[in-house]
DNA sequence: TCAATAGTGTCTGTTAGACATTATGGA
DNA sequence: TCCATAATGTCTAACAGACACTATTGA
């Protein structure tokens, strides 16, 4: 049988333009922004996410933290990759394959972006090219299917938080509303947040205390399959 | 603030090398197992995992297709994205970027591979490139995530199974074993599978009822936040 | 008959979700 | 005082997990 295996000739590589595209994304009222550049200086209505090509022998996160960075300032974003995006869809520097990132931005001063760039409404993108779109649209995707297993909901937020709004992120990125007593009661359970001793008070209403993330030990959670299907 | 847009000057894409790499899984006595190919006919401990570059224009997802037919014969398997590995860490064929797919054959006759590839227990892996060990790494990673947020477990099945088997499945994905009586009311519960009026019978004991998988609604599962963290 | 595996009924401790209540601020 | 928000206590239905039991085959 050896001439089956001349079915599988040794491989080899080709060259292939390639980006590196960010998505950075923070809560902004009651839904997600993704952070988008003007495309064109000119064109006032064309966008594009941040992106940039590896130089020689950069490892593709390595591009995109520095993406990150030059958008950003000097904060670096916690990435994550969402994955390789290589089909027919347009890119704005024409890149034939795509290495696209996600980060999670807490809201406040220090998202606040250089000029030429602005915090978009997720689901009013504006004129975008259709990869760009696609990678937006992938990264939102991809938060909201790990919010449950990683704790992606405290790099939405500073460091010193109300329990209230943890729980808000987690609603808007769940898509529906959480039982307040509930939420505390598995939030206690699972040892992720300390009290401070600051309180916060805005508008009326008994002020809230402060929290701030610290996990302390990884619940058990020897349960059974949940079978809680997404698709 | 003109000035600072020119932080970000309009980006300019590179070439680089570039393979899709596939992890193929079955599983396989009570460990999953990948299937490598060797490396060199004259070297018989060198192997890697099947792959092969982009055809001109060839979305990466269609490589990977391509690349498993080419090993598994006509028959397809379901293919998803694990990412792109671009790390210094060396490729069988030096690229600098691999866009690597993770499969899921079922156990059976179809999943006999061609001549000089192998099913490969992945605890025990044979000397591979670095890159390649990584990838086969995260493809287990992968499946053993999601296992319990898509049916990923019928993948590994032939169409009609037994409840038993379905267990084991989910049990070597999980490692961990599961309660027999809760795993059924979690099924009947997620309306995923549906009896047929076959039975098997093999060895000793009563003849199982076979299954197939046919999900007839999806779950409402409006559960609050369970926090069971992976990390 | 025994051994082995499939499949089911029942009990119990845990918990998600609902509801109510108290606490504490501003207007 | 009234209202708004925070925080917590209690109840209940649902459910995971344990156990026991029946069912059906081969040896």
């Amino acid at each position: 049988m050896r001439e089956r295996s001349l079915i599988v000739p040794r491989p080899a590589v080709r060259t292939l333009t390639a980006a590196v595209d960010v998505a950075l994304l923070t809560p902004r009222d009651r839904t997600l922004a993704v952070l988008l550049l003007r495309a064109d200086p000119r064109a006032r209505d064309r966008w594009m996410l941040p992106w940039d090509a590896p130089r020689r022998d950069e490892p593709p996160d390595e591009t995109a933290s520095r993406v990150a960075r030059s958008v950003l300032g000097s904060q670096a974003a916690a990435l994550e990759q969402i994955g390789a995006f290589g089909d027919a869809r347009r890119h704005p520097g024409d890149a034939q394959l795509s290495i696209a990132f996600v980060g999670l931005v807490p809201h406040g001063p220090a998202s606040e972006p250089i000029d030429g760039a602005a915090w978009v409404d997720i689901d009013q993108l504006p004129l975008l090219a259709p990869r760009h779109r696609m990678i937006a649209e992938a990264a939102v995707d991809v938060v909201r299917r790990r919010i449950d297993q990683s704790p992606l909901a405290f790099r939405l937020l500073p460091p010193a938080f109300t329990l209230s709004e943890l729980q808000s992120i987690y609603e808007l990125l769940l898509g529906r509303s959480l039982h307040k007593a509930s939420f505390r009661r598995a939030l206690q359970a699972a040892f992720l947040v300390e009290p401070t001793d600051e309180w916060r008070r805005e508008g009326r209403g008994r002020p809230a205390q402060l929290y701030r993330y610290a996990p302390r030990r990884r619940r058990g959670s020897r349960r059974g399959v949940r079978f809680d299907l997404i698709d």
